[in-house]
DNA sequence: TTATTTTCTAGAATAATATTCTAGTAATTG
DNA sequence: CAATTACTAGAATATTATTCTAGAAAATAA
């Protein structure tokens, strides 16, 4: 049903219809591996729900794994960039340079790592799910080197955010990655037996709980 | 290089052998899904690996996702019996029945619950990073009438501890659900990243760590 | 513009793998 | 001891992933 003659888009951003394309083959994978699980979704099956040709797949995606690691990649891009809108509100928000003023932003940076999670869980269990279970499907996919640029900025930005208050001794004296445990893990946690159906009781109800804990968690006696 | 004719074992109990063998296959099958991940392992793999034949394989488990299923069952099982023993040891040490006999018998049973974590994971890496990972593929195998047998058990031996001191206010006035991500969910989520190769610090090392701050999540205020 | 190169699409052909099936052997039970 | 049930084996089959060849579309150079 397309027009015979397509204007021009030559104006527009180079690829932008291939790599548009790319996403929405993503998100119909997505779609297929949280329906029939990644083992369970044939080759077939995305090419049918997507329109496209097995040979288009391969071509854009190399192989079934790789399409398993794109669409990882995909969505913690997707949440990266909300925890970054959530940490730049907290830095426009506050401005002065008090230590009542600092300490307050470092509570609200903490509590703004846990409303991201809580958030981005709960408006995209779809994905949320994908990416809490597959995590490994990266490294055998041998995708790493795509991936850890990405994580190695996110973790930098998150871990750059928090190193001067860290260092002004308005955190517990506790490496990073502790920290980090000890401000998402139990969010994450409850989040996976709640996208795997194990718990009732919605992730978002218990959002201020999860900023509380980790606040009181990891903030300096 | 067996014994030409093997003694009758007829005292000991029945399908002995045959269950002796199947943990066998599981423990092979660990060491090639651990190896290649469980697309990359092959049936014929397991097969070589544990000499056994094909069709013996597909009598005793039914697939490869069963076989994974089993797999991630019985490192369950391991997990859940050294947990018993901890909670057990707790209950037998502290016998009195005075409010701080009891006040510091929660803060040993929710440690007890942290300590059984760490080092059933510092002991059994392979085994953790497999049930850490593969969670999921118990409902894709439909083996889940069979875990969530165990895992009633399991969780109900779990909140039936702690439900007396919940009860005496001695824990916070939260759902179980809740407490028990704020006690294992830093612990669990360290391990994931460190048995991912990601995090250099051995989990072990920060068990004192993990072990306070669970209590200090959820004792009552 | 037209020529040339690159990227993408298609689907048939092939290769790898999972699963089933048949037949036979050992173990258990009545 | 006979009959039944549990197990083993590996060839035959079915399913599915991946490769390959050829052509269409898009981008780029002339």
């Amino acid at each position: 049903m397309k027009e015979k003659t397509v204007v021009s888009n030559s104006a527009a951003k180079p690829q932008a219809k291939t790599s548009e394309k790319k996403r929405q083959i993503l998100l119909v994978a997505l779609q297929c591996f949280t329906e029939q699980g990644v083992a369970g979704t044939t080759i077939d099956m995305i090419r049918e729900a997507s329109g496209m040709s097995v040979g288009s797949l391969y071509h854009h995606f190399g192989n079934k794994d790789k399409i398993a690691a794109a669409v990882f990649i995909q969505g913690m891009r997707e949440f990266g960039s909300l925890l970054r809108r959530y940490l730049a509100a907290v830095e426009a928000e506050a401005v002065g340079e008090e230590k009542e003023e600092a300490n307050r932003k470092v509570e609200l940076g903490v509590k703004a790592v846990v409303y991201a999670n809580v958030d981005w869980i709960a408006d995209n269990p779809v994905w949320a799910r994908f990416v809490f279970q597959h995590r490994s499907i990266v490294a055998a996919a041998g995708a790493e080197v795509k991936l850890s640029g990405d994580m190695q900025r996110f973790y930098q930005q998150l871990t750059s955010w928090f190193k001067p208050y860290a260092k002004q001794n308005m955190l517990k004296p506790l490496p990073v990655e502790l920290l980090s445990s000890l401000i998402s893990g139990p969010c994450h946690d409850y989040a996976r037996h709640w996208l795997a159906g194990r718990y009732e009781t919605p992730l978002s109800e218990y959002r201020e709980q999860f900023a509380d804990a980790a606040w009181n968690a990891v903030k300096a006696v």
